[in-house]
DNA sequence: CTGTTAGCGCTTTCAG
DNA sequence: CTGAAAGCGCTAACAG
């Protein structure tokens, strides 16, 4: 493997000539800068990564924290994931993958500590996240997907799930529906403080309350299971819900059993929604669901550009940038029923 | 951020002493050591990877090729990634993500004589795969998740496409079935020689044969309207189809629409097996799939130990894995009808 | 505009 | 069993 001192032998320059013209850190004269590139192309040469970030104390390499959630992770992570690799090689960068305990904060500083990346990018932040006190602590340089209860000179991109929350709750009050039901994330999470969970549950009461409507909200864990009693649950609560806005696609298939264990049709006797799921999904199931779709793609691109940006500038101007889901509406939600076969 | 010489000068020894205790390439007093290894803990010290890597030339980095497949990335793939990143770090090893076109061995190259990996991890393999006689050429350490035409002295894993099949065939000739349709992957992927694609179709032939009963084979693009038309082309084509076997989960909603709307019921009028697919996916869908699942953790566990061995160990042994995906029985799959509702 | 040189933090001979 | 010192391949002063 050529090295940069081969470069320079092979273009008759000072081995420093070459870095120089590489960085583009010092003007170089036309026809030497000719001459280097030309040697490089011809020795196949690349420059050491390694080498180079040592010297430098840059090693144009990020992290992406996958946490290992106890929710599994799905498709709209696995597009961050694309999504963040593809623009940090856009930008001459290397993409790392450190999965680690949630909220760990001490896993995370012996990585940090190894000198190997110059920022990171963090996903599933809690409204406290130790994690984050940490990076800011010793100032380092990192963008979040999600948000904090501080999020103060933090460089974040998130889901708007007010935004998203008042648009489906619009949806359905469009169609005539006055009782809904929100079914959030696990209790667990949202007691832990987990973002979307806390955000979209608070906006769902107050987006229901400023229409005259009414809303309840109960929590469910990831499987279809706890979808199937907490719709009954919700049922026994009040007889006269005729749709549900759920917040976990996981929960899908128990929901619509439940519902169809009744007689009722989907979505002629009861609407359902997905809160943020993904279109892959959303098409799988029949009927295929009405989802506001999570901007997987923008998120990620985001939140690797932002860190890039602040890794690159001198000034640390920060953005914050909240995206909506798109509502994409399907056979799941329909006008709401004016009468309904009767259950018990 | 303290370096090797701060601890050497802490612990009242030589540079070199303490590179030695940490990486025990030679022999240390009982003593030296513990004095060492104290002041380490004590200043927080960790090594510094980019400098180890440099003066090692062992980055102790290694890639997962990710290609950009149009097919898209699923379940099964994030499952892999999330399994690599895991059973790296288990190792001592970093994972970055090179997600590049599939086919291009030059863009591999680049990224290769950057010196930052150690080795890589390749997905997708084909039969006739570019980037395998790359690699092979000029030697550099790699391990496949998949087979291409001659593995010889290559480390690989791979779904054992030939079993599956047989366990699937079994399974739906065990309830009396006779007459099978195989969905196979794209036409455009199989003439591609997508290895998943050409040899479960080929092991699907050859097992129908065997057992004496009638299959036909079809490519579908991978959506559910091509799924849709797949289905009737085959009906047409034979009549009495009572099974359908597919390779890619995502034509699944068309497949169940085109048996229902001839107003048939699953299992009863119709059996469906995904040949290829998660559970997540499986228990999505109503009535939930009878599945043959991808054992994804295990080839991305296998994969990546079979790299770092072969990054560690002097003796080039190789080995060759094959993983049959586990057949689970669930609702779409049924005894064979004995008359069933013609259609108009 | 170009060359010389001192490191970046570590591994690994070569000498004790 | 331990130390001293020569690099790994590159960047970034410092000197013209």
């Amino acid at each position: 493997m050529p090295t940069m001192q081969d470069v320079a032998k092979h273009a008759g320059v000072a081995l420093s000539t070459v870095s120089y013209a590489i960085n583009g850190t010092r003007p170089i004269s036309e026809e030497t800068r000719e001459r280097i590139f030309a040697a490089m192309k011809e020795l196949g040469y690349r420059p050491n990564v390694l080498a180079r970030g040592l010297a430098s104390k840059r090693s144009r390499i990020i992290a992406l924290l996958l946490p290992a959630a106890k929710r599994g992770l799905g498709l709209t992570e696995m597009e961050f994931v694309m999504s963040a690799t593809e623009v940090a090689r856009e930008h001459g960068y290397h993409l790392v993958l450190w999965s680690t305990e949630i909220r760990d904060p001490q896993e995370l500083q012996q990585l940090m500590q190894q000198g190997l990346v110059d920022g990171l990018i963090v996903m599933e932040i809690h409204e406290q996240d130790e994690r984050v006190d940490l990076l800011r602590e010793i100032q380092f340089p990192f963008s979040m997907i999600g948000r904090s209860a501080n999020n103060d000179g933090i460089n974040h991109v998130d889901i708007d799930f007010g935004q998203t929350m008042d648009v489906v709750v619009e949806h359905l009050a469009s169609l005539g529906h006055t009782h809904f039901a929100f079914l959030n994330h696990a209790q667990e999470e949202y007691d832990a403080g987990y973002g979307p969970a806390v955000r979209a549950q608070h906006r769902f009461v107050q987006s229901v309350e400023v229409r005259g409507l009414h809303g309840l909200t109960h929590f469910c864990e990831a499987d279809a299971k706890d979808g199937y009693t907490a719709v009954n649950n919700l049922l026994a609560l009040d007889p006269n819900l005729t749709a549900i806005i759920v917040m976990n696609d996981r929960i899908l298939p128990g929901v619509l059993r439940a519902i169809t264990d009744r007689g009722w049709k989907i979505p002629d006797d009861f609407s359902i929604v997905a809160a943020v799921s993904s279109a892959r999904i959303a098409e799988m199931i029949n009927p295929t669901i009405t989802t506001a779709e999570a901007p997987a793609k923008e998120l990620g691109r985001l939140g690797t550009e932002m860190l890039i940006q602040c890794l690159e500038e001198e000034e640390k101007a920060f953005s914050e940038v909240l995206i909506p889901c798109e509502l994409v509406i399907r056979e799941s939600s329909g006008p709401c029923p004016k009468v309904r076969a009767m259950v018990f």
